[in-house]
DNA sequence: CATGCCGTGATACACATGTATCATGCGAAT
DNA sequence: ATTCGCATGATACATGTGTATCACGGCATG
């Protein structure tokens, strides 16, 4: 039978607030009851959706991923649309420069995950399969792209894919970070990932 | 006149207690009284020789920042002793391998850089002299050093000094972050590290 | 109609936190 | 020797926090 109102919509709602306290002003701006006043809701709601606040916090950290798994995806797909269909070049650059904080978008998912990395660092059992899941599978992929793209001879077949992929996936992160820390601005990132593409694919 | 007791050491006292507690448990456990006893002295002394809570994240902030700077240098230094006359590739190879946590040194000074990172993010304006003046010199000092090894053939004179020194900064913050998750240990990293500069500078 | 349970509001509680206040001791300078 | 100022201890205060409790309304089911 359907509940009286929508309770999925309702937890969406309340981990959405916190996501948003948590990009604007931090994870620990992010109380209770501010929460529920940025949904609009009373305390008692969001104690009664989420029982206790680190139940809020992991669901609305897993709402989180979905956002970026779900944008990365999006961002896939649209690498192959107009021109040719997802070369892995395509592909390597699409996910790699989607996580960048260059758009409102993915400044918001960025500057969340940073607000979350602090938590993890202190608390490192809670979050282990969700922390730790992602990034490796993201580094998985992104070597098998490079592997593809070493067979059909667009990479120098000496490198190491793994290792490369590593590297790349680092380099974003990092980068990421100085945008967030304001020491660059996110169109600069983007254009030295260009680069070292540029490098590691032969073009130029 | 000298002072009754050295206020100096006090200071450093409390603030290393500060930067110990951020380090094992985060910043948002260290709180006035938890640095008080960490330091094992009164809650009024951390009051009295920082006035606010405010003045001693700053002030242990500048002291981490001139560890992880001595650090460097020592780094720097070790790099020719032995053989060479520090030459660029050795001395990028140690600047950049010293800043991975590796050893405990490093770990402590990278995990508490981290715990202070969120802090910046949520408050962008107190912290502005300290987080952007570093890095950016950093970024210089690897571009002439990269640009120097252009000029005595060890690297390719085509690459952009600037982006590759920013692009190998950024990887070894990304390396770094996630040694700090988790998600590999030191002597990964470190490989991983080894393995771009092999390929940076002609060495196979 | 009666009953019981789900959703929700108001409020209480215990605790931690940053900061301020009052008080005291102790060395030094007049 | 007295007085003054620095160093330090004990404690108070206002506020914010997570969580728990009590109470009430409405809807469905008997």
């Amino acid at each position: 039978m359907a509940a009286q109102v929508d309770h999925e919509d309702r937890r969406r709602q309340i981990a959405e607030a916190l996501l948003r306290i948590a990009d604007t002003q931090g994870l620990q701006s992010a109380s209770m009851r501010a929460v529920a006043a940025e949904a609009g809701v009373s305390l008692r709601l969001v104690q009664y959706y989420f029982t206790t606040k680190e139940g809020l916090l992991l669901d609305a950290l897993a709402r989180l991923g979905a956002q970026l798994q779900a944008r990365m995806e999006q961002w896939i797909g649209a690498a192959g649309s107009p021109g040719s269909p997802s070369t892995p070049r395509g592909i390597v650059t699409a996910v790699l420069s989607c996580i960048l904080p260059t758009d409102p978008e993915s400044r918001r998912i960025t500057r969340t995950y940073a607000a979350y990395y602090t938590l993890v660092l202190s608390d490192p059992e809670v979050l282990a399969k969700h922390g730790t899941a992602q990034p490796d599978l993201l580094e998985g992929f992104l070597a098998k792209q490079i592997r593809a793209a070493q067979q059909s001879g667009a990479i120098d077949p000496r490198k190491d894919p793994e290792m490369t992929a590593a590297g790349l996936l680092a380099m974003v992160n990092g980068l990421g970070s100085s945008v967030l820390g304001g020491q660059r601005t996110g169109e600069a990132a983007l254009v030295i990932l260009a680069h070292h593409l540029d490098e590691l694919f032969g073009a130029r």
